[in-house]
DNA sequence: GCAATATATATTTGATACAAAATAGTAGCA
DNA sequence: TGCTACTATTTTGTATCAAATATATATTGC
């Protein structure tokens, strides 16, 4: 079979659209769920990050997370603002920045608990069919670099 | 099995996650394909769309990239200014703008026909699980009101 | 040990992207 | 005419990355 330019070109070949637009159609479902709590869908992925490890650097959030310091920074500084969470030089090395929960931040957590439930409710995936999807994901992931720490 | 809040509540067991992590890191491959030629990735995919199908409306081009009028008005405003394309009023409906492509957007095709080969060699997972991965992201986005046309 | 250089960390800046909401003009129809 | 739905634009706020900057630590050469 001969390689074809036109085919290549073709918005339905290309393996990014779907990714690109399955992650802003999935990423929306969280809105309605996050908008009562106050928070947006990057605040409430970094607030997933803190509340299973504390006390990280502004770094290792983005290594989690796969953002970039220059994203995460004027983030920071808003749920900071808002009171979620402090921000405090490292006393060891004075770079590093670390982000440590309030009571308000880990209060937060119980109000958002039934979210995962409710957003997978809304994606119409076939249970196995997700799973697979997931797992594809993560391979993709990592051999792109990502370190995948927990989960399945 | 009993459902665990704290096990849902985990990054790794979220689908959202590695599908919003796959997409900017899958997106940003494609940079520094688009940088010499002055896109980006979002304008590129514009320009997938026009040039299989050119003189619809603002809308129309919406559908096909699930993107809101209000993401593309200042877009193809940019590149029109840039004279990729140009925004006319339709005669019929005054509503409507008709985009078209220029000669030099249409010119400019021929200099990209080589970006979804060296984008594909950089994604390090075998033909087989990307197709799979296209058809469960393509399922997905069926289920949430995607309309595909062309393609396999 | 100390100065010069390199690396690491976070922030800032500039450009684009994205969505929601408000606005305005148009079309179709009762 | 007046009502409703549609189309595009503008505005506002957040997100995102790349590049530049500032500061702190590590390393190297002497």
């Amino acid at each position: 079979m001969e390689y074809d330019h036109r085919d290549a070109m073709k918005l339905s070949s290309q393996l990014c659209f779907p990714l690109y637009a399955a992650a802003r159609n999935v990423t929306s479902l969280y809105t309605p769920e996050l908008k009562p709590l106050g928070l947006t869908y990057t605040q409430y992925i970094v607030f997933l990050v803190l509340w299973e490890k504390d006390g990280i650097s502004v770094s290792e959030i983005g290594e989690k997370l796969m953002l970039d310091n220059g994203t995460l920074s004027p983030l920071l500084k808003k749920m900071e603002q808002a009171g979620y969470l402090e921000r405090r030089r490292c006393r060891e090395d004075d770079r590093v920045v670390e982000i440590t929960l309030t009571d308000k931040g880990r209060e937060i957590q119980d109000k958002a608990k039934d979210i995962p439930a409710k957003v997978a409710g809304c994606i119409d995936l076939p249970p196995q069919k997700a799973r697979q999807l997931y797992a594809l994901l993560y391979e993709l992931l990592e051999n792109q670099g990502y370190k995948h720490t927990g989960g399945d």
